[in-house]
DNA sequence: AATGAATGAGTTTTCATTCAT
DNA sequence: TATGAATGAAAACTCATTCAT
């Protein structure tokens, strides 16, 4: 019966494509406007469809929610063994890390995990939901501490500042970067990405001090 | 009639108290649950007021979280001049900077403040209603460049990074640490917030790479 | 083209097979929740087809309802002549009508019953789209009233009550036990359900006096 | 401070007259269409207020409905005893409590109470909310069974019935008569109330046999 | 004929804001 | 001035029904 195993993928497929839309488009609107201020209304009507529908696709808007960060998250979980991988030293790997977390996946998502990841009130709502979030962070820190330890017994990072600490400042230097969206207008640099996520590393690893 | 006077500038002294205290109270309130979550209820209720007299003291909710903000970051542009003027060079001025900050008055609010800066939505709701916020990043981005600046001038600073990348860096370090807050159960070091953040401060001016 | 023929008559078969099958669910489905908690959906899950079959079948869900009214209640009408026929005495009709009212087609479907004949809302609906139910609580009312008066003429019946007073009090009598359902977990008597019937006649005819 | 005094009392007795006149609107809207076809929104227009004026008063619709029931059973409970105690008598008890179950206050409520009684689905969403129904039916059978039981003892009431069964009879007589809605337009009866409910009451002492 | 995705009207509920007292 | 009852706009969510495939 090959006709219905057909017709039943391409309503599969119909339905998965859908469902990327709607995500997509959801995606977009939380970026625009943040949890509270996004209506299901809305993304119903961007996508072009009725509210009804969404709710066919998701059970909620928590849920719809979760859906876009657990995928997105799961892009940076997919990727961030490989990317590591292909390094040998602590600071090849720091700055690979560096680079694919501002300018790959999620540069798209700063804003959104920053929401995600400073709201109180969105923290709350999404730890009853999924603890998801909170598992890709500390997915990160573990890698990070790795490194940084192995950095530190191949004699490539100094032992004077705690690793934790390393972990942290490491960790701050890919937040999102709400003051520079505030002043770019202003003071916006003419320096392009790569060149200030290499200068960025540059200061984790050598840091400001001249050094005659 | 100075009784008349006196009667005045008591209510008035009255007015303002309440004004502070209501203030003070939805400060907690939004600490503890974010923009959204927090309702005028709430604090009122709080206060020991009813709902309407908050009304009596600001135009609405959106006045009374920009007053929030207002009456906080003033307390930074207060003191921020002072505290840097009493250093003279460019790493102790950024020391100075980075212990007020984080342990002075943004300690208290860096959650508060965490909510403004990143959350999209309020951020819009904010700049609609008052530019305070933006002004005094931007204070403070002009106050870091400034001793960049003076740094390089003194050969204390690193030329090799542009400036904007060097204060941008600086002020993420001082964002607030709500990966902190997501892995301290797990991952909690045992240093304190003083020791932290002076080997923070190396990082920025010494890097994390060993000199032999 | 006999073959034609046969084939159409499958089909009908078939068509009318799936139709009894919808009914049953549906009736267990009521029965189990109720009207306004029985949705489409859970009646065509259960029947293992999609929501949209049941529409080639039946109009809407009212019409639905009211089919399964239709059948349960023709079982009934189509029985009640015949098992009072078989009987002579105004007692023993009575009696014959009371066990096969609970024990028979009326017990599987008292609760049901029980909610549309109690439930304003259902009635209205219903009597918006169908007068069979009424026919049939008449036709019985009819029935019941015809016994009376022939058991008052016979001299078995007293003449001092009314007639349609005992009509009703049979009617009563015969009334779905939900007060049991509510209290059969604490009270539950340990009589099986023949001997209540028996007893609820004897009520009937004999009161619950005790003749010296 | 009597004015103070006053004033609380005169805005206290107003919210109580408002929340009365909003269970009594609610109460009469839910006889007319029931529990599934009652809105807030129309209990809201027939009371003249606005829907949040409702939520200021009951937490929601179920809590709203939960009122209702326990106002009037709360009326039945509190005249039981007194109304049962007056008469010395098995007979006489049954009497007063068929007369005040029947023309008292249950009249009222005897299509909503019938509704709660008979309808799975609202007893289900009850019994989450209040299980006060279920107390009140408790209440009744125990009082029931206790009058049986003293008749029994003193002779008056047969012993070769069983207890439960002249129970759950006696309240099956008191149930709502939703036949009578159904068929009083066209078999009514010129009987008035009192007299149906005494003959009923003769029924159920004295059984409907003719003796000679 | 059968499907099940899509619809949209309808429902409950919340809460900032207003205003009569 | 202070109150808190009242409002009403807006949101999430449900489900009977329709219809393209």
């Amino acid at each position: 019966m090959p006709s219905v195993h057909i017709h039943t993928s391409l309503k599969e497929r119909q339905r998965e494509q859908r469902e990327q839309l709607i995500l997509q488009v959801a995606e977009e609107v939380l970026l625009e406007k943040g949890y509270y201020e996004t209506s299901m209304e809305e993304i119903a009507v961007r996508v072009g469809i009725s509210k009804g529908t969404i709710y066919l696709h998701f059970r909620g808007k928590d849920e719809l929610i979760a859906a876009i960060l657990q995928r997105d998250l799961r892009l940076i979980l997919d990727n961030l063994d490989t990317v590591i991988a292909q390094y040998t030293t602590a600071r090849t790997k720091f700055e690979a890390l560096l680079t694919f977390l501002n300018n790959g996946l999620l540069c798209k998502n700063s804003q959104l995990l920053s929401s995600i990841y400073n709201g109180v009130d969105i923290q709350r709502k999404l730890k009853e939901q999924s603890s998801f979030v909170r598992e890709v962070i500390e997915f990160l820190f573990v890698h990070i501490t790795r490194i940084v330890e192995e950095g530190k017994k191949a004699g490539e990072i100094t032992t004077t500042i705690a690793t934790p600490v390393i972990a942290r400042t490491f960790l701050a230097l890919i937040t999102p970067r709400s003051y520079d969206a505030l002043l770019q207008q202003k003071y916006h640099t003419s320096m392009n990405s790569d060149e200030t996520i290499q200068q960025i590393g540059k200061i984790f690893f050598e840091g400001i001090t001249n050094k005659k």
